[in-house]
DNA sequence: TGTACAGCCGAAAACGTTTTCGTGTTGAAA
DNA sequence: TTTCAACACGAAAACGTTTTCGGCTGTACA
C-alpha cells in the first residue's frame, strides 16, 4: 500500500530539484539528455503519474463536466449520457453525473456544490419541479460566474445559453399527420401536464396537425397525465368512452400502456387502433406489437451538447463571445407494428 | 462574468490576513466576534464558496467516487448508478461515471486516468473483454496504491476486494425449480457464453436444479449466445426443434425475444410455453405478456456497494484492516403473466 | 514596576504541480 | 586572458485552502 510517488520524492531520490524533474518529464530542452533519461527511467520505474488535483488547481480547470438530469432510469437520458460521455472522453474530459430526482432543491444543491472549481461546465435537463416553479436563479448565477451551461431537451427560454433540443412540436405534428394520412379521424392524445415543456410542445404539434387538416380538436380525446403512478384508468376511460381510430402518446410508457389497455378492452393494435409513441427506447423496440415511434436520438443530442460545451470551454481563454446557439436535432418516425 | 471570490481577495479587501478570513468563516474562537461578523457578512455578500479543488489538494481526498460500468443503456446498470448516487450524495460524495463499452482498454484507461488524486475509490463491474482476457492488473495496481475498490455483479475471484453480488446460481436454481414445480419437464435455457461470469453461474444453477429433480440435462435445450446482434434465429431453432414446456432466459432481452419468437411460431405464452427472465427491468414490466423474472434489485446493490466503499474511505485514516467482505443481495422471483 | 496570561491576529508551511527568472559553469571567440 | 553565449539546473511564485506556531497588545495580579 505504497502512496503515490510525487515529483518531490523523485527529486529527493535523484538529488535534483523539483523543477528539473518536472521539466525532464515534459521533455524540456532545458534539461540535458542525460538527466532527462535518468529521471524518466526512474519515473517509469515507480509508475509516476501527475496528480490531477494539483494540475486542476494550477490550471484552474478540472477537465470535468457535470451532467444534471432528472432521472437516469429513463432510457432516453441514459442514451444522452452515453453520447456525452463519448465525446467528453475523446476530448480528455471526465463526466460527473448528478441526479435531480425531478426535485428543484437537489438541482440547486448539486449545482452549487460543483460550481466551485470541481467542474468546468454543465450539461443539464430541467427537473419537473424547476419547470413548474420557473425558478432558474441557480442557473443564471452559475452562468454569471463565467461557467458555460448547455441545456438539452427540457429547457427554458428564460435562460440564455447554448441549447440542444428536438422540434417537439414539429415531431408531434408529423406523427399526427402520419396518422391522418392513414385516414384516421378520431385520434386520441395521451400527454403530460402542461408545465412539462416537452409535453406542452407535443400537444401543440398534435393540435396544429388536426387543425391544418380541418379536423375538429375534441378535448375529450386529450388526456394530460399528472402523476406517473396511476394513469392506467385514465387511459382506459379514454379508449372506452371514445371510438378511437388511433392514439398518439407523448412517451413510451403511455404508448405501451395504451396498447395493453386496448388489448384488455378487446381492441387489437394495430387492426382496431393504431398507436404512435415518442422516444425510441427499449420498450418500443421489444414490445409486442413493437411500437411505431418518434425517435429522438438521445445519443446524438448528448454528443452535440458535449461538443458545444467543450468548444466553448476550449475557446474561453481568448475573447469570449456570447453567441448562444440552439441546435435542433432531427427526429425520425420509426415505423413498426403498432400502426397499420 | 466576475470570477469566483477567494480568501485572498476578501483578506485584501478587508485588510486582514488570509488566515483570519479562513478562521472567521470557520467560526474559530481565535477570532474576535467583531471581525468574524464583518468577514462573514462580506463573504455572504460576495457569495464566497471555498474552492473544492484546493480543498481536495489540501486534504488529499476528493470526496468523489468513480463508477465504471460496461454500458449505461442497460436498465440494470442505470438502477445501480441510481442507488450509488443516492448514498454517495447523502454522505457528501460526488459520482463520476465512466463507461468501458465492454472494452478492456477503455476500462484500463479510465482507471489510470482517475487514480491520480481525482477520486477516492472505485465501484465497478467488469467489461466482457476483461472477463474474457482475465487480465486484472489495472485493478490490483490501484488497490496496491491504497485506493479501495468495490466490485459488483460482474466480478472476479482473482482480485481481493469488497464485492456485492447476487447469488446468480441460486437465483437461477430457484427460477428453474419454480418451473419444475409447475410440472414442466422440457425446460430450455437461453444463456450467454461462459466467460460472462453471471451467465455461467446462472447456467450452473439451471443445471443443478434439473439434476436435483432427477431431470436429464439435455444439451440441445441449452443455447449460449455470443453476440447480441443476431440471436433471434438461435432462439427460433431452439423453440422449433424442441417441444419445450418452458424457457429460462438469463436476461430480459432474451426472454422478451423468446416470447416474440414463440408467438411467431404460433405458440402462446404462457399457455403453450412459460417463460422466466432475469433482471426486473422495464421490459419485463411493460411487455405483453409481462414477464415473470428474477429481480436483482440494482438499486439495493448500488446502495450497498456505495456504503461499503464509503465506510472504507472514512475509516482508512486509522488502522486499515484488510477484511474484505462479499455482500450477497437477495433476489426475488417476480411472478407475472409469462408463466402459468 | 514587573510578570503572566488571555485575547487576537499574522506568517508560513503544506498539498503537487508548472513556469519564469535567475545563476553558475563551461567552452569558444576575441 | 578576457568576454560572452550556450547550457544545465535551481529557487520561488502561483493556484486556494487549512492549520500550527509565534508574536503583539493589553489587562490583571503580585
Amino acid at each position: 500500500m505504497r502512496r503515490k510517488v510525487t515529483l518531490k520524492q523523485i527529486a529527493r531520490e535523484l538529488d535534483v530539484s523539483i523543477s528539473t524533474v518536472s521539466k525532464s518529464l515534459r521533455n524540456s530542452l532545458e534539461i540535458s539528455e542525460d538527466t532527462r533519461q535518468k529521471v524518466q527511467a526512474f519515473a517509469k520505474l515507480y509508475n509516476y503519474k501527475p496528480n490531477n488535483i494539483a494540475l486542476s488547481l494550477k490550471n484552474r480547470k478540472s477537465k470535468t463536466i457535470c451532467i444534471i438530469i432528472p432521472e437516469i432510469i429513463h432510457h432516453f437520458f441514459a442514451t444522452v449520457i452515453s453520447g456525452i460521455e463519448h465525446v467528453a472522453n475523446e476530448n480528455g474530459y471526465n463526466v460527473i453525473v448528478c441526479l435531480s430526482d425531478e426535485s428543484f432543491d437537489k438541482e440547486v444543491i448539486n449545482m452549487e456544490m460543483l460550481a466551485n472549481g470541481s467542474i468546468d461546465g454543465f450539461i443539464m435537463s430541467l427537473s419537473k419541479e424547476t419547470q413548474q416553479k420557473k425558478d432558474f436563479h441557480h442557473i443564471s448565477e452559475v452562468i454569471n460566474q463565467g461557467m458555460p451551461v448547455v441545456m438539452f431537451d427540457r429547457i427554458t427560454n428564460d435562460i440564455l445559453c447554448d441549447k440542444v433540443i428536438i422540434d417537439d412540436s414539429l415531431a408531434a405534428y408529423n406523427a399526427t399527420q402520419f396518422l391522418i394520412d392513414k385516414g384516421f379521424k378520431k385520434i386520441g392524445l395521451i400527454s403530460t401536464v402542461d408545465y412539462v415543456s416537452v409535453g406542452k410542445l407535443r400537444t401543440e404539434g398534435y393540435i396544429k396537425a388536426l387543425k391544418s387538416n380541418d379536423l375538429k380538436v375534441d378535448e375529450n380525446l386529450i388526456i394530460k397525465i399528472e402523476d406517473t403512478d396511476n394513469f392506467e384508468s385514465n387511459i382506459e376511460n379514454l379508449i372506452q368512452n371514445n371510438d378511437l381510430d388511433a392514439i398518439f402518446a407523448v412517451n413510451e410508457i403511455f404508448a405501451v400502456t395504451a396498447i395493453k389497455v386496448a388489448a384488455r378492452l378487446g381492441k387489437n393494435v394495430p387492426n382496431d387502433i393504431s398507436v404512435i409513441g415518442f422516444t425510441d427506447g427499449i420498450i418500443s423496440k421489444y414490445s409486442s406489437p413493437s411500437i411505431t415511434t418518434v425517435s429522438q436520438n438521445g445519443v446524438k443530442m448528448g454528443e452535440k451538447a458535449a461538443k458545444m460545451l467543450i468548444e466553448r470551454l476550449d475557446i474561453e481563454e481568448e475573447e469570449y463571445e456570447e453567441q448562444y446557439k440552439t441546435e435542433v436535432i432531427e427526429t425520425e418516425l420509426v415505423e413498426r407494428e403498432s400502426t397499420t
